[in-house]
DNA sequence: TCGGTTTTTAGTGTAGACAGTTTGCAAAGT
DNA sequence: ACTTTGCAAACTGTCTACACTAAAAACCGA
């Protein structure tokens, strides 16, 4: 990385192995490499990892904090349960936070802000038109991401970018229960849009409500579906 | 409990040396024996409470999780700093949160939940009057707790009642930022409970965030006062 | 006396070893 | 055949020791 001029501009952070192994542990859980219900034996993944079971431990400590791993003493830890039940939960608690941001957001944001919002709304129209998928992912994530910024409360955004967005992440690996909705997201992501530009905080807030309800709704029925395909395939 | 014959029905939890250490750690942060800014060094704690630094080293990493406390690589473990943006972020956080719960609370509480939320009330409605201050502590945090947890959405109890309201306890002790409120407290409740009773989810959203938001204003004026008068001092 | 450099030292980061529990298995008894 | 009990292996929980980093102190030259 960087082989350019200068000494190197990175910042040199200085991670501790404990940050890397979390880092790591966290990308495995998201994508799916630790399937959720699994057990995790330490001296096995400390092997793997080629590392000792202290940074590990350590590790899995701060992702229990963030329950993506849960630990029951003397028997071991595994990769946090999924359930219908579990998302709509924390839907509903995404859907108060970013309810939240977004009536701040429209009291806060500035006009140039708003239309960057608008051209990537713009761009994501192509994507959708072309049914390339990348709006489900990281599109939506921009657009939640960038009227979470806009407050400026950082609590409410390390909330809603990390630790929240993390536990979903781990539903969209799951199955497909998120997405199959670009052309009503869309939409709906305009009309948000729209109540920010005119400044409207109530309006800004019950359309990120809405939009956030309707996926809910939708992963809630779409995450049934496949727990039943599944069953079904069991026969 | 249970002293009845039988081995002795309790159940045995096993708690792990991590987790008595980390509530032992919480609740220093929270009494303010452990005062924000201070410094932890691993290996002193780690002998006033005569354990050894892995187990500690796992409960801090734990705290960092729920915010309570910051390390920077190769520096060493701070206990989170505190300052008026944060309580206002918090406390934003919190409005957003408890809103929502309240206005789930209002579609499935039971009628015999909230008669016994009056119950709470006139019971606080006598401390107020003898000002023994009983109601800014636990009285308003088991009002609020009630209402959370009537919702069942464990992941929103978890965290209005755990991680947020740990966090606020912080600020309880570092000064008297909240309370100076009993009165208006008590009827805010009252019309909280109103709204409850007759089943109305968005007037209950709106009175329990209105509630919120008071405290909120009161706790960010009396803050800043409070740091004003310190430095003062200082002089 | 001051600025910069080297040395020291305290403290964090990591590894490895040991102790205590749990669980699965197998053998014995009913 | 089925339950029970004892044993053994495996894994988690904890402690101790060592390596590495960074801040503080001492030192030297101007």
């Amino acid at each position: 990385m960087a082989p350019t001029s200068k000494v190197s501009s990175e910042k040199i952070v200085a991670k501790s192995l404990v940050d890397v192994v979390t880092e790591r542990l966290e990308d495995a859980i998201v994508a799916g490499d630790l399937v959720p219900g699994e057990r995790i034996l330490e001296q096995v993944l400390a092997n793997e990892m080629g590392i000792s079971r202290g940074p590990l431990r350590e590790a899995i400590r701060r992702l229990e904090g963030r329950r993506l791993l849960e630990r029951k003493p003397n028997i071991g830890v595994r990769v946090a349960e999924l359930s219908p039940e579990r998302l709509n939960e924390l839907l509903t608690v995404r859907e108060a936070l970013e309810g939240m941001a977004c009536r701040i957001a429209a009291t806060k944001m500035t006009d140039a802000e708003i239309q960057d919002l608008e051209k990537l709304l713009n761009a994501h129209a192509r994507d959708v038109s072309s049914s390339s998928g990348y709006y489900q992912q990281s599109g939506d994530f921009d657009f939640h991401f960038r009227i979470a910024q806009s407050t400026g409360n950082e609590f409410l955004i390390s909330m809603v970018t990390g630790d929240l967005y993390d536990l979903l992440r781990v539903y969209r690996y799951k199955s497909s229960t998120m997405g199959g909705r670009a052309e009503e997201a869309l939409n709906e992501h305009k009309k948000i849009v729209a109540a920010l530009a005119a400044h409207d905080p109530d309006a800004a807030e019950a359309a990120m409500r809405e939009h956030i309800s309707n996926a809910r709704i939708h992963a809630k029925r779409a995450f049934e579906e496949a727990a039943a395909a599944d069953k079904a395939d069991a026969s």
